[in-house]
DNA sequence: TATTGTTATACTCTATAACTATA
DNA sequence: TATAGTTATAGAGTATAACAATA
């Protein structure tokens, strides 16, 4: 008995994608060890940055994570000082972030490591194959 | 004080990467949660019936995995009476696997949930796009 | 010495469920 | 009732380090 017509591994886009995510995660991991900071942790100090006064919700929905895994993300933060939080506006169930100094200190130095990171994934891509993968990429999520 | 010229969230390819792993995943765990196997199981389910005596450093490197993080989802499909051991050739140091015939019968399920996981994941693409984006992806991973 | 498998350990991400406070 | 935040908990994936057996 033989698989012909059955279709390979290699046609799982699901697995391609996962294979893309790990090693982008692994060079990562590498190149921004020094920042003590994870992928997701960076990614809200940006949104922060980009939007004082962003909630909790917010980032939950920007970043497409659980309520209560962005709670643990944040706690982090404002555990290491970079993230305080206040009330925002007249909802007081809303509470809404602010990067501290050291906040700001972080992310311009997060910025550089993560240009480098950047820099070294797309160097294998022309600028309009970036912008094809992107364009496809982002169908997926949205 | 503006980030003009600064570059966007936006912009980090590897923040889409990881929104798209997110989203199929997760409608992965949704869709074949009656399988009670994982993404990762169900590719080693395959690998090993793909190629019978696979070695558990086959397995990883074809996986992008750590030894310790195989023998992890290795151990578990064993446990379910899903795969076997057995010493693979002269060198007594690698360990070959099997499926078993229960090993077997789960595969073959599993590739109708992922069939239609996959196709969930690409109908959204033509062909043509289709084959782009594996092969721009691929570039990242190998 | 190098490779293969193994175990122990730890951390991140993720989600669920149940709870409190506010709208 | 619905929403925002919170806490506790659990499972999956990932990696490191140290070890035994074999090449």
């Amino acid at each position: 008995m033989d698989d012909a017509g059955r279709g390979a591994l290699d046609d799982i886009l699901g697995l391609r994608i996962r294979l893309a995510h790990g090693t982008v995660q692994r060079h990562f991991a590498e190149h921004c060890a020094h920042l003590g900071l994870t992928q997701k942790q960076v990614s809200v100090l940006w949104l922060v940055h980009d939007a004082p006064g962003t909630t909790q919700t917010d980032v939950a929905r920007t970043l497409q994570m659980d309520r209560a895994t962005t709670m643990a993300i944040v706690h982090a933060l404002e555990k290491r000082g970079l993230l305080v939080r206040a009330r925002a506006g007249s909802d007081a169930r809303r509470i809404g972030f602010r990067l501290t100094q050291g906040g700001e200190r972080m992310l311009e130095e997060a910025r550089v490591a993560i240009g480098e990171h950047e820099a070294w994934l797309k160097e294998r891509f022309t600028a309009r194959e970036l912008t094809t993968l992107s364009r496809l990429l982002e169908r997926i999520y949205q």
